[in-house]
RNA sequence: GCCGACUUGGCGCAAUUGGCAGCGCACCAUACUUGUAAUAUGGGGGUUAGGGGUUCAAGUCCCCUAGUCGGCUCCA
């Protein structure tokens, strides 16, 4: 037998012609192999000169190819039940995967559990994920019972179109993966997929479960029949699949919608309709302290404060462009002033007036309304402006996606020299303004246009001088810079700034865009130095976004464990018995003359519930004070983790209190 | 908008195959005044989301509407 050399996780090595790579990798948690940089079965033959390394388990392709094989046990499962279910595809995806089917009756909760037993069997037979390269004729052949996956192949030489089918045809050859039972060595089962797999679906293990069915479009396309998603999540180890359901029931806590209830914030009365809230007491105060402190810092740093209307005639957003583009995502118009004659003849023609999606053109005719000089810029207009957008109902969610909100929405107009330098001043007063509400890990995102695309409007040399700018401004921020081909608006460039909260999760915050459209639009000018005139630069920025879906992801950011200076109520006091009220009256008293959200606790309930009551409401601090407090002129705080600090004096007390408000830290 | 599930006092939930709408918390009253997460007793409160149908009988079965949830598509 002859033996060739190939290298072995960077260390060369001598093996037999035509071995494959279950000899090589002492480790069981290695799952796969990479070859000369690509992921291949641990079944791949070696060929003399090639370079392989372990894929671990634990590893993120390791993770991929283990969610991947669990999809494809799962589609086996669901066709040992129901035969006739054609498959769609099974990718992949964040923390598990999912496989579509096109199945007559969609799945059932009860369904799932019995996907799970069945995937447990198969799971236990151990068998083999066996990979056999085919062709697009042959493949064609012996999956003609699968409608979707002959589709995937006649797509494959398009890889564009494959889209998220990229997990069953790749670029390179076909091939079928046949499930064979070690026992008998029979295949039971197959599917086309590039691969590759685990071994064999023991692997699997019990790491693993279904959570959840729902449809979705076939290639993503709302043109396309539905098909009946399952998806599944899927771990190395059970205790790591514990660890993903506690982060999942960690962020179910935090739900802003249900500590909405829980806190008495805010609720989506039902009379009023989908996706409007109200803030009550409580939610008014959180959003109060947040428009305020961002008010003051928009004053600080030279903006200045306009104020619009909710509606306006038609006329403002067809020449804006919003309504040939967005009509549909805008609220029905209210036909105004129209006079009919007993004929039916429009004696006088009436108006169309729309609530407004957004607030720019409005800010607009603020500039336009006289004659602006470069001495004038830049100009910063800034609104807490309330707008109204018709959101499908499919989409509606919490205070996150509504369809009333008000943005703290600014449109900076620049001259083309003070560009850069004014987009390095918004995304420093962005970042320092998310950082003082508790925000502080950040990434940014470049959106660009994609080339080619029609969609996008404007001189492509401004668009190229547009986004270096903003590549370079972003780049100096030191932060991390994700591109977003193709995701710019189409009047321009953005820069996104997400931040990760508490628990890891991303969300898009604040926007930074750049717009050529809507200056062409409004015909906007300056005059220039040399006197003539030139076009401004329109800046959009939004820090909150809206102030409803920031107010959402603050509570979940806290927990609802907002910091002092946010908190509805940041002091109650409790006395230990009804004769210590009005010692902890008089603290009250002097926290009061400082401004202090604070209470005493002069119910019938017994200290112990109400230390129960008012962490359960998250107050940050509990003062306390019974006879030993008040004969030292004391007093004892309690705080939301349960911890207590006793007989702290008074004075101290007070100073600590608005000094933690002041400072706009967390306790 | 599409697919599916769901909607029962203020809140969280129960109610066999269709057969008396219940529990906990909250609320109100009375008593009790306690040193760090639920004092006791009593009381009030629901046209079971809204509308229509089937049935001797509907929270339960069917249809429509609204809303909520999970996804898909979308997000100026």
């Amino acid at each position: 037998m002859s033996t060739i050399q190939i290298t072995v996780d960077g260390a060369p090595r001598e093996i037999e012609q035509g071995a494959d790579g279950f000899g090589l990798f002492g480790d069981k948690t290695i799952v796969a192999q990479r070859v000369n940089g690509e992921l291949k079965d641990l079944a791949h033959k070696l060929a003399a000169g090639d370079v392989t390394e372990g894929v671990a388990i634990s590893s993120p392709d390791g993770l991929n190819i283990l969610r991947h094989s669990a999809a494809h046990v799962l589609a086996q499962a669901v066709q040992t039940i129901n035969p006739e279910a054609k498959l769609g595809i099974g990718p992949p995806i964040t923390d598990g995967f999912y496989y579509d089917f096109d199945v007559e009756t969609p799945f059932a909760p009860e369904d799932l559990k019995a996907l799970e037993k069945a995937m447990d069997r198969i799971i236990r037979q151990g068998q083999r994920f066996i990979r056999r390269v085919t062709t697009d004729g042959e493949a064609t052949v012996e999956l003609s019972n699968e409608p979707y996956k002959i589709e995937l192949i006649g797509l494959k030489g398009n890889q564009d179109a494959v889209g998220e089918g990229s997990a069953e045809v790749g670029a390179g050859e076909l091939a079928i993966y046949d499930n064979v039972d070690p026992q008998t060595g029979n295949v039971v089962w197959k599917d086309l997929c590039r691969g590759p797999h685990l071994p064999n679906t023991r692997m699997i293990g019990n790491g693993y479960a279904l959570t959840r069915s729902a449809a979705a479009y076939w290639r993503g396309n709302e043109n396309n029949k539905q098909l009946q998603r399952i998806y599944g999540t899927a771990w190395p180890t059970k205790d790591e699949l514990r660890a993903h359901q506690e982060r999942l029931e960690e962020a179910a806590r935090r739900d802003h919608r249900r500590l909405g209830q829980e806190l008495d914030l805010f609720s989506f009365p039902e009379e009023i309709g989908s996706g409007l809230a109200v803030f009550h007491p409580k939610g008014g105060i959180i959003r109060r302290v947040m428009e305020d402190y961002s008010r003051k810092r928009h004053e600080e740093s030279g903006y200045e404060f306009v104020y619009s209307p909710h509606i306006t005639k038609s006329n403002l957003f067809e020449q804006s462009g919003h309504l040939a583009w967005y009509a549909d995502g805008m609220f029905p118009p209210m036909k105004m002033d129209e006079e009919v004659d007993e004929n039916g003849v429009v004696r006088k023609q009436g108006q169309n007036y729309y609530l407004k999606p957004m607030n720019c053109p409005f800010h607009i005719l603020i500039f336009k309304a006289q004659a602006r000089s470069y001495r004038d810029l830049p100009l910063r207009m800034f609104e807490f402006g309330s707008v109204y957008r018709y959101e499908k109902s499919g989409v509606l969610h919490g205070l996150t996606r509504v369809r009333g909100m008000t943005q703290d929405d600014a449109h900076l107009f620049v001259t083309p020299d003070n560009m850069e330098e004014e987009l390095t001043k918004v995304l420093g007063f962005v970042l320092g303004l998310l950082r003082d509400y508790g925000l502080d890990d950040f990434y940014l995102e470049l959106s660009t246009k994609e080339e080619g695309n029609p969609k996008f409007v404007g001189d492509p040399a401004i668009w190229e001088k547009a986004t270096e700018t903003l590549q370079r401004v972003a780049t100096a921020s030191g932060l991390e810079l994700v591109p977003d081909p193709g995701g710019a608006a189409f009047y321009g460039p953005k820069i996104s700034v997400q931040a990760r909260d508490a628990i890891g999760r991303t969300w898009q915050m604040s926007t930074i865009q750049l717009d050529f459209n809507l200056p062409e639009r409004f015909d906007l000018e300056y005059t220039a130095p040399d006197g003539s005139k030139q076009r401004p630069v329109m800046i959009h920025r939004a820090l909150f976004g809206s102030i409803e879906r920031f107010f959402g992801v603050l509570t979940e950011h806290y927990a609802g464990h907002f910091p002092p200076w946010l908190a509805p109520v940041q002091v109650v006091g409790v006395p230990i018995a009804e004769a210590f009220s009005g010692y902890l009256h008089d603290i009250a008293d002097r926290l009061k003359a400082h401004g202090v959200r604070v209470t005493i606790d002069d119910s019938d309930d017994r200290m112990q519930k109400k230390i129960r009551n008012h962490t359960m409401a998250k107050v940050p601090f509990i003062l306390l004070a019974g006879g030993e407090d008040e004969a030292a002129g004391a007093v004892s705080f309690r705080f939301r983790d349960g911890h207590q600090e006793n007989g702290i004096p008074v004075d101290e007390a007070v100073a600590r209190i608005l000094k933690a408000i002041e400072d706009k830290v967390q306790v």
